[in-house]
DNA sequence: GAACGGGGTCGAAACGATTCGAGTCGAACC
DNA sequence: GGTTCGACTCGAATCGTTTCGACCCCGTTC
């Protein structure tokens, strides 16, 4: 075994400056470049044992090992490491709205779950990064600073994002589900209006005629409250607008509610809108955009009396499973889980080099107990 | 205006090599240099322009902006801005289990929301470290190579976390909330134990003898099941081990059941475990360590016609507003919301190079609808 | 008119790794 | 015994910034 020799700094190995009393807690920590000092090896056969990427022998490895240890060297810096590869073993995840709010949606959660699990395998790690609705300046400015290596926009967001151009110019990948639309990035697309007029159908077909319909927001800061057909197409969430115009494709006289945010409460407020008018005008069936307003409007039918479907049909969009809903929804199921992969795969996929083509992802309608032929009068 | 001089690779700057055949979609990038090149400035000053650090007279900083505009810069690549700050502008938030099961728990989500807001402000971004229970080597992978400034440990963990090591070998400063148990984490505590004891004390008091307790998980990957007294002291969960000797310090009789993750529907298996027994032995308070699991006992106690509270007793922890549940929750209630800011606040504070000691966080008992006398026999 | 000061710019040294091509050495083969 | 072949190791270039100290030039001040 050759003794280690000294070259330039080697002293630095042995006698570190022990946390000079100005700086509060950075201690200075010791880099590959210290290891391989100690171990008498160069730099780059020091990486090479770390890495293992190139052949070393045993015997060397040990050495450098037991330098690391003995340095307290936990391995090398993920930073520099990245930069020389140019991967960080991240990918970004656009959220929209504050956290609680996005992911108080249980079906959201569902795809974040199953895209992290998707990722893994690359593997990467998941890097949020908020979206506060109507003001893209955080945003951007964290995409400008965050080292990523694609950005995922899984959630339902605006139709155009200047998150979009940012990257674009960065050569950073983007997968979307639904939003932004951009030639630029791939989609994993729903046949949301398509499957949405068939709900509609559905209950049309029943004897339906007063339909009303609760929207997720359909932009950004939108207020609870009632929106003019007309309108729809205009909104700034392709999601949600798209679903709307699936309700109208069939349902024209729909009563159209949009919501704040996809939860309980919003769906409850809406439901009081829709159904606070004379009975005669009252819809009969109300046509929510997500399960978590359906079940705001179970429960203000509940505390005003309606029985469902009896009195009120009632259905709801991505087929969870709600353990505190007694009944079995009727809804649009949509696999979040699968859906989440999907989008993994597809970010694996471009980060592997692979050109990235928009897809389509499948949903069915279940038919449920909460939906049935209208009131005899 | 001077020409731009013409130095070494200037060439590059106007004739890109135009996405080789070979590399899919990676074209190269332009950098700074093309950029000061392009403008006929020095690096340094070209840095100045867009890092806004030092005195730029307006027209060299217009004609560097011009530049970028010309060749698509899309702004200083991170990582080479971060090697160099030593910064990331990234907090890394250590998950329990499966993202869709650690924040199926609206507290969870509260607390998050709350570290993503306060962090905005540093500003920093989350990334998502889920670590599957019992099966530490993905973290630890992930934690090696995740250019992290500062990592959080929010959510009920083991005591005990390899995890500890790794990070402070590296001198990335750890926060955390209850676990890991270790010198070098500082704390945002909870007087777990008091709070739950004074919930047994209430219970006690009101005359209960029989009382049933539903932990949270006490250790990864554990079934949801009975557990021996005696075992609880030895859980390697702190958080739900110090709410269980609360229960016990004052009720050492009481049956104690564990679930297996934070959920409704463990706490309706929880529940049907310790009601399903003849009506002379069944508890007639169930203390839940979560209002989530205390919502399925009420489902169960509905179920089984049980009236709360003349009947059953239920208390719950956290103090959720969940839309769901129609009674008032006798609870122990804390900010999700404020806790997260505060374990935020105390990042800021160790990334400002502060030394952060660790806090007590408040909790108060709030009296609800479901604890009463029990039912006289 | 000399000394001084400050705005503006620049060169060069980090930051901490990875990787490529080249060089060394011993063993195996003819 | 010379050659070839691998296995192993090394030096140097590179990733793309930021930042420190020096420098230059021009306007002030005494």
């Amino acid at each position: 075994m050759p003794a280690p020799r000294q070259t330039r700094k080697a002293a630095s190995a042995t006698s570190r400056p022990a946390a000079s009393a100005g700086q509060p807690g950075r201690a200075k920590r010791p880099t590959l470049r210290d290891v391989a000092e100690l171990a008498g090896v160069s730099l780059s056969t020091a990486s090479l044992v770390f890495s293992g990427r190139g052949p070393v022998s045993d015997a060397t490895a040990a050495r450098v090992r037991a330098a690391a240890q003995e340095l307290a060297y936990a391995g090398p810096n993920p930073l520099a490491s990245s930069l020389r590869q140019g991967r960080t073993g991240t990918v970004g995840v656009v959220v929209e709205g504050r956290l609680g709010d996005a992911f108080g949606d249980p079906f959201a959660l569902t795809v974040l779950d199953g895209l992290a699990r998707e990722l893994d395998a690359i593997p990467a790690a998941l890097l949020l990064l908020p979206r506060e609705p109507g003001d893209d300046s955080r945003l951007l400015a964290q995409l400008g600073a965050a080292a990523v290596d694609a950005v995922v926009f899984a959630l339902c967001g605006p139709r155009d994002d200047p998150a979009v151009d940012l990257l674009a110019g960065r050569g950073i990948p983007m997968i979307a589900a639904g939003a932004p639309v951009d030639p630029r990035v791939p989609q994993l697309l729903v046949a949301e209006r398509a499957a949405s007029a068939e709900v509609a159908r559905l209950l049309v077909g029943l004897g339906h005629t007063r339909i009303g319909h609760i929207t997720l927001p359909l932009a950004p800061r939108v207020p609870t409250g009632p929106v003019a057909p007309a309108q729809v197409a205009l909104a700034s969430y392709p999601d949600g607008a798209a679903r709307a115009l699936g309700v109208l494709d069939v349902a024209p006289d729909a009563r159209v509610v949009q919501t704040t945010i996809a939860d309980v409460a919003s769906g409850e407020q809406a439901a009081r809108l829709l159904l606070g008018v004379p009975a005669h005008e009252r819809p009969t069936a109300i046509i929510a955009q997500s399960d978590v307003l359906a079940a705001g409007v179970l429960r203000v039918a509940a505390d005003l009396g309606l029985r469902v479907p009896e009195d009120l049909s009632v259905t709801g969009f991505d087929g969870l499973d709600l353990p505190w809903v007694d009944v079995r929804l009727t809804t649009v199921v949509q696999d979040g889980q699968a859906r989440g992969r999907a989008l993994g795969a597809m970010v694996a996929a471009a980060l592997s080099g692979a050109s990235v083509r928009t897809t389509h992802f499948p949903t069915h309608l279940r038919l449920g107990e909460t939906t049935g032929p209208p009131p005899t009068r």
